[in-house]
DNA sequence: CCGTAGTGGTGTATATAGTACACTACTAAC
DNA sequence: GTTAGTAGTGTACTATATACACCACTACGG
């Protein structure tokens, strides 16, 4: 037991983290084993241990799930509404992870389509909301755009997946010119598939 | 006192405010008067009561501090490395504020120009360094740009207060395009001073 | 009354960035 | 050898951003 001089909410991280897999941008959730929301889908997510960084927490929580250690992570924003949790008072401080296409995922939870997302426990939906929105809206001018395929990619690669991410379609011209300025060839080209070998790039 | 079944580690709000004033951009700090960090300045902040949303604490810790309560306020980040505060493992969720100019500021604490901040107490330096990172990122595309004007202001004063921030002159032309886009005239005319009457806007 | 200081207000030319759009070539699989 | 699938390429047009200079109006002080 720990007693302190004046009360304190709790404190957890959740994560977001996204992947993208045979054409759709996915979420990563958990079905709840207990009270409050047992049953349900949520975040995965836990407690900051003591004199723990917050950034160890969100790795910690990973790491526990997944089989990966090099990803990339961010802070999204910090939830703090009374109500969010039903017990107590639970301030969660929210991170969002990419993991790489073609990672190695050995863990509990189901992949969900970032479209057909499930009703979730506490205000998850709203905390998933906030995170696709800032992967979008960031995807396309920042170097996370590339975190999906480290550390080496095709153009066609990088274009199908930004195209499922965005749920849009890019023009494969314009998209070149522009993308070119960013990255630089690595000398090697793909093998295999029913098309002709491509130049293999990497963030410049 | 309160006693709970697992460690927590302590919550708190800190506060980056600005304030433009006499052409200069300038954060409000407070001298801390016990310890740690006694004698000190520091971002004014508090801890998060029972039950109480953090935007709330924010609010509260603002109005406790100067006679304002109707400002701008976003949430910055949060800040969670165990050894920002040396007593505990502190963590600490950093809001935004703007004042608008001529506000009526009644309260403890000192402005400072923010190209000469003081040493500071915690990792206040850190936060208040991230804090006017994305002001000036932010100030120009977004509406935050005229919180420092509400309600309503001239085009040359809010060219001039822009230019304070960014630390750097813009076009007067070619900021008058991009600005009337975004803004609508009020049909009231600015009096007095040693100049033409000048058209007041709104934003949009 | 007159001069000065200080801001209000205006347009054009150039450069840069974004957008729309179609075809040939190469590889693998059947 | 036929087919499916992607690699790779250029140009014209539009929109946006940038550089740049002058006259007008008001208040104030002499």
């Amino acid at each position: 037991m720990f007693t302190y001089e004046h009360p304190r909410p709790a404190l957890t991280v959740d994560l977001v983290t996204f992947s993208v897999s045979e054409g759709r941008l996915q979420i990563l959730l958990i079905q709840r084993g207990e009270q409050p929301f047992a049953g349900m889908w949520t975040l995965p997510g836990g407690f900051v241990h003591e004199r723990e960084p917050l950034r160890s927490t969100a790795l910690r929580i990973l790491s526990a799930k997944t089989s990966l250690d090099d990803v990339y992570i961010e802070q999204l924003a910090t939830f703090g509404e009374p109500d969010r949790d039903p017990r107590d008072h639970v301030v969660s401080v929210a991170y969002f992870v990419i993991l790489p296409i073609g990672f190695d995922y050995d863990g509990p939870g189901q992949w969900f389509d970032v479209a057909a997302l499930p009703g979730m426990g506490f205000d998850h939906e709203r905390i998933a909301g906030v995170a696709l929105e800032r992967l979008r809206g960031k995807l396309t001018y920042t170097d996370i755009g590339f975190e999906f395929l480290r550390p080496e990619f095709t153009l066609g690669e990088l274009q199908q997946c930004w195209e499922t991410i965005l749920g849009s379609q890019l023009d494969k011209r314009n998209f070149r010119k522009a993308i070119l300025k960013r990255v630089e060839d690595t000398g090697r080209k793909s093998t295999g598939g029913a098309h002709p070998p491509a130049k293999i790039f990497r963030p410049a």
